[in-house]
DNA sequence: TAAAATAGTATCGACTACATACTATTGCAA
DNA sequence: TTGCAATAGTATGTAGTCGATACTATTTTA
């Protein structure tokens, strides 16, 4: 028996909900959470409004509106570029780095779960995800230390396709220009 | 090395993201269309605001709200309860059924990918969502069919619980009273 | 150097989402 | 049997999401 295609969406829905009920406290709805999560975890390259709009699927409109919400909870604050006058870029506060230390509530449930099945859950939900946005024609975002332009220096690391030298830390930060390994690109599940 | 736990928040949020970012079509937003599709898939005792509040973790104010823009739209139509005098079930018309008959984006990649794969995902999408119930005393909901008060009967079903006789197929659909059966109960992934 | 592309924003309308307060029933218990 | 608590659903107010559209200000490129 073929599986059922609806119900996997339908899993993924109710999981998505049930998390996004948990995270109406605080006084951060879950929308703005994510953005806020997304902005704690990118590199400097990684944190315009057009990046957290694609990261997160939503028009340049709506991510920029949603920004303006954290900037007037002072969790983030805007830094405009010095290379290109267009471009705008948002840095976590102290505040908005203290409101991400909170657990949520997927975060509270795989912490009951055996470390082993939490590892495959990940593995999975990559697999799905990467395809979705290869089918969709979407950036992947992923963590600079395993992309294919990740260069190792003798005293750090290096961006091969922004040539420029990475800080202590940032190869463990996503990046908007995250590109995969050849080598890795066709362990899809299909 | 522990597995990242914001991580599997992130994926699950950027699946959901995704696919609801395709939905915007057709005048449905996506939680119009969760609502619809959990209608189209629930028994008649299921189909009241309050239970589709609590499938969607939703107030029960929210849930009214969108089930009037629905029926605004004329995709589901109210009925009254014959029996208590509060209550109200909502039922899908042929334009609200004709809807749900599009792909969405998680069935379409989906569909491009190896069946056994779909299976196991499924499978360890609902031990997190189960266990996710649990840990926040929701109801799990469920198909009649593997319910503990499903009975056999000679002619047909029977819900042990209402007392009800079931009618052809009802057994296939998603019940608000769901419970499962106890040798059931302890596969949790933990 | 003009046209095209890009980055960000303002604004509008429809709607989600919560909280709160309210009405109308029903169920239970004294 | 009556009276109170519980339940089902809704109205309303506020905040904010979200897409679409139209706009400004900057690059980029041809």
């Amino acid at each position: 028996m073929t599986p059922d295609l609806t119900h996997t969406r339908d899993l993924v829905d109710r999981l998505f909900r049930l998390s996004a009920a948990g995270d109406w406290a605080e006084a951060l709805n879950p929308t703005q959470r994510m953005a806020l999560a997304y902005l704690a975890r990118a590199n400097r390259f990684s944190r315009c409004p057009s990046h957290v709009a694609e990261y997160m699927a939503l028009t340049r409109g709506t991510a920029s509106q949603t920004l303006k919400a954290l900037v007037r909870k002072k969790l983030i604050c805007a830094q405009r570029s010095p290379v290109d006058g267009r471009s705008i870029s948002y840095k976590v506060t102290e505040q908005g780095a203290l409101m991400m230390r909170r657990i949520t509530v997927v975060e509270q449930v795989l912490q009951t779960m055996d470390t082993d099945f939490v590892r495959t859950f990940n593995a999975q939900l990559e697999i799905v995800l990467r395809q979705a946005l290869l089918l969709y024609g979407k950036k992947p975002f992923g963590p600079c230390r395993s992309c294919q332009y990740h260069e190792k220096t003798g005293s750090g690391a290096h961006c091969g396709l922004l040539n420029e030298p990475l800080q202590a830390g940032e190869d463990q930060q996503i990046c908007q220009e995250f590109a995969r390994e050849a080598s890795d690109i066709k362990v899809a599940g299909a």
